[in-house]
RNA sequence: GCUGGCGUAGCUCAGCUGGUAGAGCAGCUGAUUUGUAAUCAGCAGGUCGUCGGUUCGAUUCCGACCGCCAGCUCCA
């Protein structure tokens, strides 16, 4: 039983690591002979988890929530204990409670062990606790789940129960709140509710269908994003979806992602196989001619489909799939180059992050891990070389010892959205592997044969993923620029048709994404449905409307805006679409 | 992949201990001509995830598989 490192004396902690062990106590008291193992505090609460002999059902939460309240209220006194390495084992042994028994043979022999006892109940634990129960002011059981002992499939499965708690039931409504919002959010809700995608389930697990409003939204994304690209001097490159093995063989592929890969296919005697990742390719776009220094930095950019077999149980809507396509690029570039095209390429994947809305990040540096290719002074300039540049944009990041993929150091950025809840996607990694692998050159100014240094890096990350985490940042609600219908008209009677097709032809005319709405419908119903299908724009067109030559507009964030001239509420609709606020 | 839960109409869901299914929304048709979040009526829609087993008979019980969900683990 432990609290997170560094935040043992918090008092929500405290609070939560004392709600771990009255859940376990109110687990054995109601299910004897359930074995405990461990019960760690976690960001937003704590688990528990059991060794028992049955999964628990919605109504033993119930019945073990009840209990728990039952113990808070006698308001015991947490009492710690310390004790020998050899009487705890003894202890825990008696009480049949083999984990313990591991856990404490695990501790190192100089560490005092201690217990908590809660009544008749106790322990093992570090602590820090609170002193009595009752201090337990505001908790909640959310759910049970499966897990395994040591998180090892081989070893035994547990019962885990996830519960939180906090210091006042108004902070605990608080967070039970942003579980439902979050629950609101959901992109696999949106995205069937909205008609944006659908996963084709039984015809491909993990595969994505984009529907046609998912598809505009694609659209927009990636003429922005191939735009934004040819203005930051890239090159937008295409590549095959499968090639021979012998490819993947060179690549190193085979050796090191075979799992990941699906199984070759047979044409007339030779074995290819589908793509999990693009920089193959783009090496091969390298290799076709002699480069020289003056060709580089390279920047070769391609919206890429690749292919990665998942586990079933990992499959998660548009967040975590077998196909998706990558806002990839490579980029050749002199050792000299490295720290500012690192620079510019941190500099291009905020301002296109901050476009789609999100203003906040988290940024790491991952370094060398043990298992690793490449020499010291390579590692030493690729590490010193993303350090520099991210301190001299002055970005804050963290140090992520050890974290780094084998073949070279990386940055990872993860972006916040609205619920504070962060998403990785953007990753630049340098990489001295594949440059050796498939022998890259260039001719240097002194006429000498110099291997270029390679980035591999994603800002978006894939376009399902990114989309997932769009819908969720905006729960549905895009912004103009994003929105798949950007507007819609519609009449009051159907007096009104003409001139409501007249104004949708001249949206339409201007560039605009709108829709027509001129069913026998009360306005009430046409509005309810545009508002739930989280259209920027409705343009009312009744009476008034027609005999003033004028078009009613109601925006969806702001209600009601009144009458206004077509002429005049384009150019301000088209400005906002241009300027992509949000 | 593993643990647990689940799989009934396009969607959300009901259907007691086995006797071949029902609602709301959406769709279609008609009526209605409506002023800022739901007008009314009618119609149509399901080999009850798939395959096998038990049974006179299976949506219901059993098994396997597929898929989804919560996790474990992993990740763009």
């Amino acid at each position: 039983m432990v609290c997170r490192p560094g935040h043992e004396n918090n008092p929500l902690e405290k609070i939560r690591h004392t709600c771990a062990h009255v859940m376990a106590s109110a687990v054995q008291e109601l299910y004897p002979g359930t074995k405990v193992t461990i019960g760690p505090v976690i960001e937003d609460g704590f688990f528990y988890d059991f060794d028992v002999a049955r999964p628990f059902t919605p109504e033993d939460l119930a019945k073990i929530e009840a209990k728990m309240a039952e113990i808070i209220k006698r308001n015991l006194p947490l009492e710690k204990q310390v004790m020998s390495r050899q009487e705890a084992i003894e202890l825990f042994r008696q009480k049949q409670e083999k984990y313990k028994v591991e856990i404490i043979e695990g501790i190192a022999d100089a560490e005092p062990i201690s217990c908590y006892r809660h009544g008749e109940w106790l322990d093992l634990c570090k602590g820090p606790h609170v002193t009595r129960t009752g201090e337990i002011k505001a908790f909640k059981i959310l759910h049970a789940a499966g897990a395994y002992w040591r998180g090892d499939e081989k070893r035994e499965r547990l019962q885990r129960i996830y519960g939180t708690a906090f210091e006042s039931q108004k902070e605990l409504d608080a967070h039970l709140n942003k579980l439902r919002e979050a629950e609101a959010r959901d992109h696999r809700r949106l995205g069937q509710a909205l008609d944006l995608f659908s996963t084709m389930e039984e015809d491909g697990a993990g595969l994505i269908l984009w529907h046609p409003k998912g598809g505009r939204i694609r659209k927009v994304i990636e003429d922005f994003w191939r735009d934004a690209h040819v203005k930051g001097g890239y090159e937008i490159v295409f590549t095959p979806h499968v090639a021979r093995r012998d490819l993947w063989k060179t690549s190193g592929h085979l050796d090191f992602y075979q799992d990941y890969m699906y199984a070759p296919m047979d044409l007339e005697g030779v074995q290819y196989q589908l793509k999990p990742m693009n920089c193959p390719f783009h090496i091969k776009i390298f290799k076709t001619s002699l480069r020289s220094y003056r060709d580089l930095p390279l920047r070769w950019a391609e919206l890429g489909t690749v292919y990665r077999y998942e586990r079933s149980g990992v499959l998660h809507g548009l967040l975590r799939v077998r196909g998706f396509t990558q806002d990839d690029a490579h980029l050749f570039c002199q050792p000299s180059q490295l720290e500012s095209e690192i620079m510019q390429v941190l500099d291009f994947n905020l301002n296109m992050l901050r476009t789609f809305g999100f203003t906040e990040f988290e940024i790491y540096l991952s370094t060398r891990p043990d298992k690793s290719v490449g020499s010291d002074e390579n590692w030493e300039l690729a590490t010193g070389a993303l350090k520099g540049a991210l301190e001299k944009k002055g970005i804050r990041y963290e140090v992520d010892p050890g974290e780094g993929v084998f073949y070279g150091p990386k940055i990872d950025m993860k972006i916040k959205d609205v619920l504070g809840r962060s998403w990785q996607c953007s990753t630049i990694q340098i990489d001295f592997n594949l440059p050796e692998r498939f022998d890259l050159e260039y001719v240097a100014d002194d006429g000498s044969r110099q291997r270029p240094i390679m980035i591999h890096r994603a800002l978006l990350g894939s376009l399902e993923r990114f989309f997932g985490v769009l819908i969720e940042h905006y729960a549905g609600a895009f912004p103009t620029w994003l929105a798949p219908v950007q507007a819609i008209v519609m009449s009051i009677t159907d007096a009104q048709e003409p001139f409501a097709r007249e104004v949708h032809a001249a949206l339409k005319q201007a560039g605009i994404r709108v829709d027509l709405n001129v069913r026998s419908d009360k306005l009430g119903s046409k509005i309810r449905e545009s508002e739930m299908q989280k259209i920027p724009y409705m343009i009312v067109i009744g009476k008034k409307e027609v005999e003033q030559q004028t078009i009613s507009v109601r925006s969806r964030r702001k209600g009601d805006l009144g009458a206004l001239a077509v002429a005049d509420f384009l150019p301000q609709m088209l400005k906002e679409i241009d300027e992509k606020t949000c």
